[in-house]
DNA sequence: CAATGCATTCAATAGGTATTGAACGCATTG
DNA sequence: CAATGCGTTCAATACCTATTGAATGCATTG
């Protein structure tokens, strides 16, 4: 029988997975969101039945992405990380990186299209500029969230 | 040497590859933009060097979501694939009915969290609520990029 | 009604990458 | 200074799924 916990942790890497990420770092994620404190790469591979290596590479991707923190506290050696507060904003913000970055490599790339090519060449300018201007709304968006916090009450629909 | 065009599709097959989804189908995706019409599963398969098979699979995948659409000019029994005029907002779309189910299915889920374990309770359920909010978003933006079109001239920053 | 042209389906393969175990380096400790 | 405990790195593996070729079915055609 698996413990609602597990079935959250089991969702978080799915969903990750999903996105193109990778399955335990969607897992890691969820365990630190459900325990809320820090947690040491060594209770990861426990609670997780997860390998040494693995816990240490995603969880350090997660802190490069921002979306866990990693935390040292005084007393122990062990490498510890955290949820971070805003975990799902910073998710949006590495969506919003990803989308700006497509959309300056379109860029870079219509620049070459031939000067008689119109048709093609605005469609796929235009498509770049959505790109970017998506990225930042999402980064909007974001701050947005960040603001309510991730374990703030009731929600108002925005507006 | 490579033409922009095909530097727009490799560019669009590694970017939908990039969130999770099959190589093939950007660059259909990116194929159908460049070229601007409608064009035949026959038509992709020589453009980019690719079976019958997936451009079958991935073209319909594609109208499934929304992003493109399937096109039965009179006169020709071949199926035809065009780009969908608001491509981008179809697939900021697909985004937020991604976001509104791992939202709900996360809110299942944390139903069946005892009722003693507020702490990780109510991170769980601040992580779904944020999930179905972004959803709302994400459609909302949509909408507002359809408005524009994807090939409107300049943009102006929001609000 | 045989033959062609088309899209689809399905089992098999290819290809890529997430994951692992083992080796390594570094610090700490007794 | 040997031994332990930790995180990282790296080559090898396991795993998954995108992709394909072949088979199927359906409509059209002569």
């Amino acid at each position: 029988m698996t413990t609602p916990r597990d079935q959250f942790i089991e969702q978080m890497g799915l969903m990750m997975q999903a996105e193109g990420q990778p399955r335990i770092a969607g897992q890691i994620l969820g365990y630190l969101i459900v325990e809320g404190e820090a947690r040491t790469l060594n209770q990861m591979t426990e609670a997780l039945k997860i390998s040494k290596a693995s816990a240490s590479t995603n969880a350090r991707m997660l802190a490069d992405r921002g979306t866990v923190q990693r935390v040292s506290p005084v007393g122990t050696r062990q490498d510890a990380y955290k949820a971070e507060f805003d975990a799902m904003p910073q998710m949006l913000r590495a969506m919003a990186r990803r989308f700006r970055a497509n959309g300056e490599r379109i860029d870079q790339i219509v620049a070459d299209f031939p000067d008689d090519d119109t048709g093609a060449r605005d469609r796929v300018a235009g498509f770049a500029r959505t790109y970017r201007d998506s990225a930042d709304f999402f980064e909007e968006w974001a701050a947005r969230v960040s603001q309510t916090g991730c374990d703030g009450p009731s929600n108002e629909k925005n507006e």
